[in-house]
Order: structure tokens, then sequence, then C-alpha cells
DNA sequence: ACCTTTTTGCGACTCAATTGCATCTGCGAC
DNA sequence: GTCGCAGATGCAATTGAGTCGCAAAAAGGT
């Protein structure tokens, strides 16, 4: 059962204690509503949700995001109608770090999925993504990003 | 050897003619602008590099990128700075169509590279990622992008 | 409760991309 | 060759995500 907003506000207050930044009223409300959520959301969805409720600058939204993608809380995703979506990390999504010429993704590389229909974006935690890539010569990696598209189980 | 933008052209007529649309001034300059180059360019870039010889605007620029997507000419590539980036495609960049819950990944998916440091994005035609990707239940895909980040050989 | 530092809110701004509309042009028909 | 018109272009105005500067507000240690 996905929990709503107003009960995700007690575990935001705790992760942003953990993090020993300032734990604001905007910083809760933003992580609260990423918690609430099982899809990325882009900064526009996040301020709707959390106007329902309080008032808040679009801006500080912005800032909030940026800041949580800062600490490491969140990660941001580009979507294809060039707009930010965030979405919390979990321990499936560390970055990878390549080696050399001959990248092996050894696993937990990055994949999201959008849905063509409901336009929604997914992380696709449990998928582990084996992929064998040989960059040209001299090319280094340092982050990955896989991103399909297609229909998800809903929209079929 | 790279082939300069004037060379280019009598293929941009080529390519053009065989769509069946029409062959206008601008299509050409822009797809002949896309030939010779060797990596991803933005509707800026295109445009800056047309206006070193003819007129053109910037909104033509944008509808004709577009066409040549639309067309199958071209493909564009989402940046992290919100800019579109236009690049051919080849052979080795055609669609993958999956099958059903377990996606598996012929060949030929799409790969970019992004280098951090000169902020070029080039396709990466060659690089074959063999990729075992096991989406939830229920998700069809009908497209994925494989998105690198790091360093270009030029940029070490 | 006080003080310092960090955040927030607000207004103005940037800039890629889009839209509406009048004009022009590629190209097939004659 | 030139005529006609669907489709393409140019221009001006608009949209909308994201950013910046600055003054006011709030967090948290003392």
């Amino acid at each position: 059962m996905k929990l709503a907003y107003l009960e995700k506000i007690p575990q935001a207050q705790a992760t942003l204690r953990a993090t020993g930044e300032r734990v604001t009223e905007p910083r809760v409300a933003v992580l609260a509503t990423l918690l609430s959520s099982d899809h990325a959301m882009s900064h526009l969805d996040v301020a709707a949700m959390i106007a329902k409720r309080h008032t808040i600058d679009r801006v500080t939204v912005y800032r909030v995001l940026d800041w949580l993608v800062g600490v490491g809380i969140a990660h941001r995703i580009a979507g294809d109608d060039r707009v930010w979506r965030f979405m919390l990390n979990t321990q499936a999504s560390a970055p990878v770090t390549g080696k050399n010429t001959a990248l092996h993704i050894q696993s937990h590389a990055h994949a999201h999925f959008t849905c063509n229909t409901c336009g929604q974006t997914f992380c696709l935690d449990k998928v582990q993504p084996k992929m064998n890539v040989k960059l040209p010569t001299g090319f280094r990696t340092t982050e990955v990003d896989l991103k399909i598209r297609g229909q998800c189980a809903e929209c079929k």
C-alpha cells in the first residue's frame, strides 16, 4: 500500500536530520512528497502537490530539489520534454565507476523506464543491466544512464 | 578525412531526394551541416554554421531538424543543459523492438557518449551494448537509450 | 532568548523552443 | 516553359522551465 504525503513527514524529517544539514519546512514537504510517489516528479508536480496544504514558492522547490540531489538523497532524470524529473535514490542506484576503455558495468547501473502513453517515469531498481560496452580507445566513463521507453503495466 | 560542409551538399541533396519530400535550400543546408559533423549539434550550432554562408531563420532550423527526425534521417538527444542535440542516424542505430517482459536487446541499441570536459556528444555506433534487462511484469519496450558520461580521447 | 549563517520568497530575467500568420517556393501538371 | 497550389519559410510575438540578486525570515548552536 502506498502511503500518502502526510504519513511520510516523520520519515522525511528523520532522513533530513541524518544529513546534518538544516531541517526546514520546505525541505520536509518536498522530501515527503517524493517519498509518497512511486514515479519521477517534475518540480511542478512537487509544487502542485505541496500547494494543496502549504504555500511554497516555485523557486524554493527548484532549490530544494537541487539540494536533495547534491546531498545524494535524490537524482534528476532528463525527460523527453526537456523537463527535469526527480526521484529518490535507493541503495540499488549508486553511481557507476568505470575503469578504462573496456568498461564492464558491474551492476546497479541506473535504469529508467518512461511510459509513452501515461508519460510517467519509473526508476527500475530491480533491473540489473549487465552491459558489456566497448568504448573507443581513450574514452573513460564516469556515469551511465539507461533509458527505456515503452508502455507500463497500467497502459497496455 | 572529414569533409567540410560544402562538399556534403550533393550527398545531402541525394538523401533528401530519396525521401520523396521537397528538397529545399534550408533542408539541404541543415543536412549538409549534420553530415559534416562527427558529433551531435544543437540547433544553434547548426544555425551558426549555416549563417556563415547563407541567412537562415532559427525557427526554420528547428523545423527542419524536427522534420529530419520525423522522416528518420536524424535523431535527437536530450542534453544535460536541456538543449536538444541532433545527429544523423546510421544503420547501426535502428530502433530496438522489444518483445515482452523479458527484454533481450539484440544489438544496435542506441548509445551516446557525452564528454564532461568539452561537452561534446558522440554517437557510439560501434558500441554493441549487450544488455540483459528484466523489466517488471507487464512492461513493454519500444526504445532504448544508453547514455554514457565521462571523458573523450581528446580531453584526457 | 540571541546571534550568525543559511534558506526562503519575490520579482525580474534568460533562453530554448513554439505558434500564428503572411509570404514564398518546389515541383508536378499542363 | 510557366502555372497553381500544397507545403515550407521568415518574422514577430509568446510560452515555459529554470536562474539570479537581494532583502526578509528562520534554523540551530551558544
